[in-house]
DNA sequence: CCGACACATTGGTCATACGATTCAGAATAT
DNA sequence: ATATTCTGAATCGTATGACCAATGTGTCGG
């Protein structure tokens, strides 16, 4: 399905078991791997493991020095606005202050972006987007969610990119890994929300009809409808006192 | 000063020569490398290039594939909130459009975050940021641009942080890099602007007496500011028809 | 004209070796 | 006893050469 998938290659392997447990924090900021700690454990080349910890250091979720060995950094230093590193934590047990940050993020992001959508957009945009919301509609009715998510992840995703800021545009695989997040770990109702339904309906048809301050706005109760049921998980499974 | 620099080792040589390029447009998307030409053109081993190739790889600036081999991505495919590709657009042929996006995103985030910060700064933080503020104004007065910058980065860094997510905190290099880039490109007056420099005032202010909206109003007053800057300098240089 | 098969090209992986750097601890001088 | 210098081990950094696996290309036969 996706474009252009990932090779299977070995470093891709080790990179696949080793980021999600230094993101998961199964290894103190400060504690430190050897190479041939690394080789024995997966059972690979130096060069193979030298290559996932070169990415693993473009991620700034290590450091890689002579005489030390590859150490494991702090999370302030992370790039948290990698797409993989999102997808790794959100698999872990940081899965709810994770959706909490990006869903913060969105709050932020995606009324403005819906603004500047319902001022760009062409007219055959602007078709295309009321009809993925009809069918997104159609699917979320009939309680079809695999398909309801696909077509929300490419409804703001199109928003993100009408947009025309690139940045924004950058943070559609962000959105779709936090909704398939929330799919896929439970966090949804059998269907989703008849009001949720509405404000994604007003939101089409604002940039439909060039109303910016009315996409901001609707796009803004989105994303509050969501942070409040995030508040509400918490309440109901609680990490607090 | 930076507390960890990145080691100058040679695959970090080949990136520093070879990422620039490929940010810059050098090589149009689907432009195809082999590993035996990188080798050859850096005069480099093997294993040096693969190096490099996997860190492109994971900003998705390329794919590397069998029989193929390492194939540029259209830009859409970048991740652009790598900060490290950031910093090499700043510094080519796309300097303005970048500085647009991340303007937009600034505007998006910052005012957001300085209202969070208003609502949960404890009063150390405070004091700091007021400090911070008044040593800012003293060296903007006295044009000293140099440590304006550093102090400014480090004004905004602090509200990104206070906000208390980890995503508006993790943009904090991302602004620094477009404030260090507007100053190292010759996009800043001899002077900052006293208007400016009362808003920053107004920022640090609102926040120390936890006033969220004041402080969401000022940090957008500032943003928007920039904005205008840029469309100014747009209308000077203008590449429209 | 079309399809099947052999071949050449290219990245992927491995094993090994040596160099460069740096931290630790011993040896030495004060 | 303390400070300083030096020696050495540990570890990453880099290079080399070889082989494997996958895949596009071109040829040959129908």
């Amino acid at each position: 399905m996706s474009p252009s998938a990932d090779p299977v290659t070995l470093h891709n392997r080790v990179l696949a078991e080793l980021g999600p447990s230094i993101a998961a924090g199964a290894y103190a900021a400060g504690h430190v791997f050897t190479l041939d700690r690394l080789e024995r454990d997966y059972g690979v080349s130096r060069t193979v493991a030298r290559e996932a910890v070169r990415v693993l250091e473009s991620m700034r979720l290590v450091v890689s020095r002579p005489r030390t060995g590859v150490r494991v950094l702090p999370r302030e230093e992370w790039s948290v606005f990698d797409p993989q590193l999102i997808r790794w934590r959100l698999a872990g047990p940081d899965r709810m202050d994770q959706l909490r940050s990006l869903t913060g993020l969105r709050a932020a992001v995606e009324p403005v972006a819906a603004a500047a959508a319902a001022q760009r957009a062409t007219a055959p945009q602007r078709a295309r987007l009321t009809d993925l919301n009809r069918r997104m509609a159609a699917f979320g009715e009939a309680g079809d969610l695999d398909s309801f998510l696909r077509l929300d992840i490419e409804f703001h995703r199109m928003i993100l990119e009408l947009s025309g800021n690139e940045m924004f545009a950058g943070l559609s695989d962000v959105v779709a890994e936090v909704l398939r997040g929330r799919t896929a770990h439970d966090l949804m109702p059998d269907h989703p929300r008849p009001e949720a339904l509405r404000l994604h309906a007003h939101v089409a048809s604002a940039i439909d009809s060039g109303l910016p301050s009315v996409a901001d706005a609707a796009m803004r109760a989105i994303v509050t409808e969501v942070v409040e049921a995030l508040d509400g998980l918490d309440a109901y499974a609680g990490t607090g006192p």
